[in-house]
Formats: C-alpha cells, structure tokens, sequence
DNA sequence: CAACGACGCTCGAAA
DNA sequence: AGCGTCGTTG
C-alpha cells in the first residue's frame, strides 16, 4: 500500500539480528520451555501471517503471551506490538504476564507494548483522528439506553408511532447495518418494502442526531474506525507504520467492521515478505456472538485472505478432565456446519459430569449451592484427590440475566459469598447515570440525552413543555440543546414568542448559570479547574442538588434503596479518584494525541467517561474477593474456573426460544456452542441442571429438558432426577384453586374482595389489598412473609381463607 | 408542575 | 415480573 517505508525492506531494528535467527540467550529459551511442538511454532512464528487455531482449553493464553515476549526478546520494539483482545479484564491480565515474562529478561521492557479491546482501541483513534473521522475528540460514547432515548426522538419527530415502529428493533437493525458497514445510504438503496424504507428513514435521522449531539454509539466506534481506515490513506499508513505486529484474539467473533479494522491496519506488508504480521488465534467452535454481527467466515477464511499464512492447530487440552471433555466434544460434534477437530486429553480419571433435575428454579439455585458448598468442603483424602476448592474458583452459568435473581437469593440465603459479573450494573443506577451525565455535558456540551437527563434532573421548574418547547427551538436553529437553553438565557426577552413564562425562562437561566459555574460559558475551563477529577464529580454531584434530593427522599421514605443511592454517589466519586491515582496522562496523550493544548482536566474526564462507558460483565470479577461468580454464558468465554454449574438447561433456555422458533439451523447451532462453551470453562467438576417448572413472566411454566443434555455422552452423565413425578408436584386438594381460570376482573371481583385472607403455595397468608386489571384481573396481596405481590389471578394458585 | 397509581405490553446474549 | 404511558391527585 502507499506506506514508503514498507518499500525499504527490513526495518532498522532488525537489522543485524531478525527474527529469523532467534537469539540463542537463555531468556528466550525459557520461553519455549514446557511447550508443546504446536504451541512452540506458533511462539517462533514472527513474520508473516499466522493463524493459530486454538482449541478450548490448549493453552492460547499462554502462547500468545510468550509469542509477545519472544518478539520483544527478538529486538522488535514493544511500542510496535499491538494485541486485542475481548475484555478490558483480559487485556490487563495480557499486559501483566507478558510484563512478568519480560521481567525475566533484565533490562528489556514491555514498555509502550499496547494491549486493549476493539472497542477501546477505536475511541482512542476516533478521539486522535477525530476530524478525520467526522467527529469532535470530546464525543460521547452512547450505551444502549441513550441509543434508545434518542432513536425514540428521532422516530417521533418523523411523526412515526413507536408502536410501529418499537425502538428496539430499529435499533437492532440499525446495529445489524453498521456492523455491516451499511450506512443509511446502503440501508435505503437495499430496503424493498416500507418497513424497510422508512427504518432507512429512521436510520438517517438518527445519524444526523448523534452528529448533531457529538455522540457515537458503539458500533460507531467500529464503523468509523473501519470507515477511516479504508479512506484515509494518511491516517492508515501512519497506524501501519506504528504497529508492525498485530495480535488479535477471540477472533471468531469479529464482525465485518472488526475485519476492516485488522487488515487495514496489518496493510499488505512489504513485498519481500510473507506478508504482513498479523496473528489471529480464534476456535470456530467457540464463536458465540453471531447476533453481534460476527462472521465466522472471518476465521474460515484467514487463509484465503492472507494467502501463505501459516495455520497452527492446538488440540491438546490441558484444562479439563476427560469426562468434563467427552462431554463438550459429543456436544459439539453435534453441529454439522463444523470443521472437524478432535479435542484430546492426556489425563485420565476425573469425576463424571452430574446433571440434576429439579423440581423448579428455587430448588434449582439451593441444589446448586449446596453443590458448590460440598465442593469446597471436599476433605483432601489419601488417594491423591485434592481438597476442598476456593470459593473465587467455582461460577454458576446461565444463559439469560433473569436467571441471576434467584441464584442470588439461595447465595445470599446460604451466606455464600458471589459476585455477579455485571460491568454495567454500577453505572447502571438512575442515580449514577445522572451524576454521570452532568458530567457527559460538562465534557460535550452538545450531549442532548445526556442534558434531557439532567435539565430537570433535581426538579428545578424546567417542566416538560418548557423542555419540547427549547427543543424545537433548537431543532429549528439546528443547534444543540445547550445553545437553545444559553440563547434564552442571554436574551430574556426570546421567552414570550417561544411560549415560555418568565417564571420558566428565568428556571432555565439558573440552570445555564449552574452549568457555566463549571465549564465556563461553552468552553471548559480547565485551566483554571485545575483541580482533581474526583473534585469535579462531587462538585457536580453536590451543586447540582443531585445529592440533596437523595438525601430528601432517604429521610421521608426512610427506605433501605433511598440510602444505597447516596451510599453509590459516595462511590462514583471514589471511583473518580480512584481513577485519577491510576491516570497516566502522558500514555492517555500518546495513544489518542490529546496532547494537543486540551486542558489536562478535561482529558481526564474524556478518559474517565471512556472508561465507564467501556467496561464489560467479566472485568468485575476480582480473584482477590474470593467469592462464586455468577454469570451469563457469554461473559464466561475465555475465563475458567475448578468448578462450574449450568443452570436453566431447558427447551426455551438454552437453546434458547429465539433459536426455537427462527428455524434457522445456524442459530441452533450458535445455542450449541454456547452450552460447549460453558462446559469447557470447568477444570475438575461440572454440574448441569434444570427446572421442572420454572417461573417466567410471573406465571410457572412445565418446562422440558435441554435437547443438549441428550446429546452428551450418557456415560460420562451421573444423573438423578429429585423433580419426582408429577401428582407429587401437582398442587394438591390444599392448593386448589378458587379460582381455575380467571381472565376478567369481573369474574372474580366477588370471589376476592379486598380485605380478604388468602393463602398462596408459595407466599404463605396474606391479604388482598385490590383487585386490579381489566381482560387480565390482577390482585395486589400484602403477604405478611414476603411482603406485597401482584399476582395475576388466571395463574395464581389462591386458597381463600377468610 | 410533580408525584403516584393503574393498566397494558413485552420478554436474549453485550461493548 | 419489569417498564412505559396515561390519567388523576396533591
């Protein structure tokens, strides 16, 4: 490609020793130590493409991090190595073994070696390249929410009905375009019906709000990035010339835009050569994420891309033992679109796998922690079996969030100690997510969603009407909300003829004035703040009146949820500081060029923003904590742990219903992997269980075994069923219904009158407080154990008792 | 203008 | 069971 200096052969430090000679020292000897022949090639594979096939449980970690110190080993700057991976949690833990490996080398140094996510790696080009990528460098970062608060906008604007046309599907086909590369253009040029046409409508109109409010959305972050790439011969060759080596790992699951990004930046590589150093390291049989836009054809088609690339399979699985792995290669042989590989193991003996019915998710969850509990007291007995595993080495599987809840309460019932890997759950928090957006528009102040959030946000008498009235204002101008707001408060006088009372422009011109108080009139004044981050987030928090209203609402409500939200105000600050101890503004400058005058508090807070905006489930887990993990199926890719248990193996579960009912073999199969996925985390013993019954939306369902459990090898399966048949589930003469079949209020309006003694099966005596609903006649119950429940009738199994 | 209760709809995995 | 919307009340 037009990098010149591809064209002049060997790079200068190569010059007198490459690669091709390794150096015979005994560092580098030690890093080919205890390696299998496979693994060792892939380790001395340095120039040229490489394709290392890594089968679960063989070991990739370990070759990817000493193929990273041997390159180092070898002279190639480690500034000129760049390595991505899935998580944020496995790019540190990446970053420290391969620092641990070089330790052993002396004076040699990792330093500048740049291990992160796609996702992060593309913020950081988007932010140094920004007028290049169409953006400003303080863009904001929109999640989920924000993607849905604005999409809703932009579809009513169009005078459309989200009844139509909900939010979230547009948004997923919006998502399912950028993965693509498809920008509303491409959309509209393939729509054939009028969904299709006016989602293309709607995906135009959400492109230029997200413009409009400086704001990327996460697949932004790839299509941009990939967009970039590929038009801007400047900015590629400069990244090129940069990184010489890439490593990408999990790549099975990279999407269209993820491919664009690694071979623009691998390039073509210099002629002399075998092409350029990428190396990819993936398993076909793990890639999980196809709903995510992820083409395992990238993975299928390696070679093909990268003509003369060298394929390296590991096949040896060092991590489980071999019933534990019968189990997962039965499973998968299972998918038909698959490359053949055999999973083997030298080890021998081993526990057999159990899988357990139960009678419904609460027997489920407290089998389960019985089961990890006789796992951690397990005595070391004479025979060589070890003792009794840690409580940070066992995890409990599931395949939707919604499983998490009831596992939670055994746990939390049991004493056990858990964690649920949930990234997001923190700076998921209403409280959170308002501090956090006071300081999205401290940082952009062309961050509608985030301004929507807040303008209101203690009440400050800026009412909804004000509101859509200084949002048409702004839509009429074309500028962002903030501009509307300040042009208000500049001249008082705008007020009559855009309908507002002065009682309200004057709420407004506070609030202007609230937000200048930290940012200066538009622009962020960090050179006179030049105080601490965490400084800035309790300013914020506290003058905003965000925490007075918390602390308000405590004192009336007297509420345990009240006291926890000032209680997580408290901890955003203390996780700004937190961040700002580890904050290295000269590594922040040299990966995203903010060195540019940017006032060194506002790169901070860019930074801190990014950082929350990016975290994922599994960079939550802390060994140190030493707790049972919970969580889903795909978060568990690529971790392992001594025990694990899946639960919620049911037809509708895993495989879950949408794979049930699309009929697309293809997302039977994704299902399949994902179950082969869970089963390769365990290293010593597996469980796997299902529910009877299970409780889904309120009401218990008769729920069927997992086609998956069938599939496994019957003789590796110790299983026992303690669901019992079914008169012994089947709610007794006692738990008889009054009412059988219910549907309308006014059938049982005279059956439970308010006032009236119950008896639930499973809640215990309680009172009827009201009956509500119309078609589907509810009743709202205080049970004096577990509290008030609505319970809809036509399920409910209710005993009247008075 | 804010707060709350009632009602009806939907319901997967995530950076 | 949770969430958004609508209508009523404070």
């Amino acid at each position: 490609m037009g990098d010149a200096q591809n064209d002049t052969g060997v790079p200068p430090w190569l010059e007198d020793s490459g690669p091709g000679d390794a150096p015979a020292s005994d560092w580098t000897a030690s890093l080919l130590e205890d390696l299998t022949e496979p693994q060792r090639r892939a380790v001395l594979h340095t120039e040229g493409p490489l394709l290392v096939l890594a089968a679960a449980g063989s070991g990739k970690t370990r070759v990817i991090t000493r193929r990273i110190a041997y390159l180092v080993g070898c002279g190639v700057p480690a500034w000129s190595i760049l390595a991505v991976t899935f998580t944020n949690k496995a790019a540190g833990e990446m970053r420290e073994r391969v620092e641990r490996l070089l330790g052993g080398a002396g004076s040699r140094s990792g330093r500048g070696l740049t291990v992160t996510t796609f996702h992060s790696l593309c913020a950081r080009l988007l932010r140094r390249y920004a007028e290049q990528a169409g953006l400003r460098p303080d863009f904001s970062i929109y999640d989920s929410g924000d993607q849905s608060a604005l999409v809703k906008k932009v579809i009513e604007s169009l005078q459309l009905s989200t009844a139509n046309f909900p939010a979230r599907s547009v948004l997923s086909a919006i998502s399912a375009a950028k993965n693509d590369l498809l920008d509303a253009k491409g959309y509209a040029a393939r729509a054939i019906d009028f969904s299709g046409r006016t989602i293309a409508k709607i995906y135009a109109g959400y492109e230029r709000a997200l413009r409009g409010a400086n704001a990327a959305d996460f697949d932004d972050l790839l299509l941009l990035t990939a967009r970039m790439l590929r038009e801007n011969e400047a900015v590629a060759g400069e990244l090129r010339q940069r990184w010489q080596y890439l490593l990408i790992d999990e790549y099975q699951d990279t999407n269209k835009a993820q491919f664009v990004i690694a071979s623009g930046l691998a390039g073509k590589g210099r002629p002399d050569t075998r092409g350029p150093n990428i190396c990819v390291v993936g398993d076909p049989d793990q890639a999980i994420y196809g709903w995510r836009g992820a083409d395992i054809t990238n993975i299928l088609e390696f070679e093909q891309a990268y003509p003369g690339c060298e394929v390296i399979t590991l096949g040896e699985n060092f991590r489980s033992t071999a019933p534990i792995l019968a189990v997962a290669d039965k499973l998968i042989r299972h998918n038909a679109r698959r490359k053949h590989k055999d999973l083997f193991t030298k080890r021998s003996g081993g526990q057999p796998v159990e899988a357990v019915l139960c009678r419904d998710e609460r027997h489920e969850a407290k089998l389960v922690v019985d089961w990890l509990r006789s796992l951690r007291d397990a005595s070391g007995t004479g025979d060589g079996v070890r003792a009794g595993h840690a409580w940070k080495d066992m995890a409990v599987f599931y395949r939707t969030n919604a499983l998490s809840r009831v596992m939670e309460e055994a746990f939390r019932e049991a004493g056990v100690p858990y964690t649920i890997a949930r990234g997001t759950a923190f700076y998921e928090r209403e409280e959170v997510k308002s501090a956090t957006a006071y300081l999205r528009v401290i940082a952009n102040q062309a961050d509608d969603v985030s301004l929507g959030r807040i303008i209101n946000t203690p009440a400050r008498g800026i009412s909804d009407a004000t509101v859509a009235r200084l949002e048409s204002r702004a839509a009429e101008t074309g500028v962002p909300m903030m501009s509307a707001l300040r042009e208000l408060a500049d001249s008082p006088a705008l007020a009559a003829p855009m309908g507002l009372t002065p009682r309200a422009a004057a709420s407004v011109q506070r609030f202007v004035g609230l937000m200048n108080s930290w940012t200066g009139a538009g622009s962020f004044m960090g050179e006179q703040i030049t105080g601490s981050l965490a400084d800035l987030v309790d300013r914020a928090i506290k003058e905003s009146g965000l925490e007075d209203m918390y602390r308000k609402q405590a004192r009336q409500s007297q509420s345990e949820t009240d006291a926890e939200r000032l209680d997580n105000l408290a901890e955003l600050v203390s996780s700004a500081r937190q961040f700002e101890m580890e904050y290295d503004p000269a590594a922040d400058a040299a990966l995203d060029g903010s060195a540019d005058g940017t006032p060194p508090l506002l790169a901070m807070l860019r930074a801190y923003l990014e950082s929350i905006a990016l975290v994922s489930d599994a960079d939550t887990i802390d060994p140190a904590l030493g707790s049972v993990t919970l969580m889903t199926l795909h978060a568990a890719k690529g971790l392992e742990f001594a025990g694990v248990a899946i639960v919620g193996l049911e037809e509708g579960l895993l495989p879950h219903a949408r794979a049930l009912s699309s009929g697309n073999p293809d997302d039977m199969e994704e299902e399949r992997r994902l179950c082969f996925v869970g089963v390769t985390r365990a290293m010593r013993r597996l469980l796997l269980t299902s529910a009877k019954y299970r409780t889904i939306r309120g009401a218990s369902e008769r729920t069927t075994p997992s086609r998956f459990l069938a599939e496994m090898p019957q003789e590796h399966l110790a299983v026992r069923d303690l669901a019992g048949d079914d008169t012994q589930w089947d709610p007794g003469p006692e738990f008889e219904p009054d009412v059988a079949v219910a549907r309308k209020k006014s059938e049982v309006a005279g059956m439970f009158p308010p006032g009236c003694l119950v008896r639930h099966p499973q809640f215990g005596v309680g009172t009827v407080k009201s009956l509500t609903g119309g078609a589907q006649a509810r009743a709202l119950i205080d049970f004096r154990d577990v509290g008030v429940k609505t319970l809809i009738l036509e399920y409910a199994r209710l005993t009247k008792l008075r």
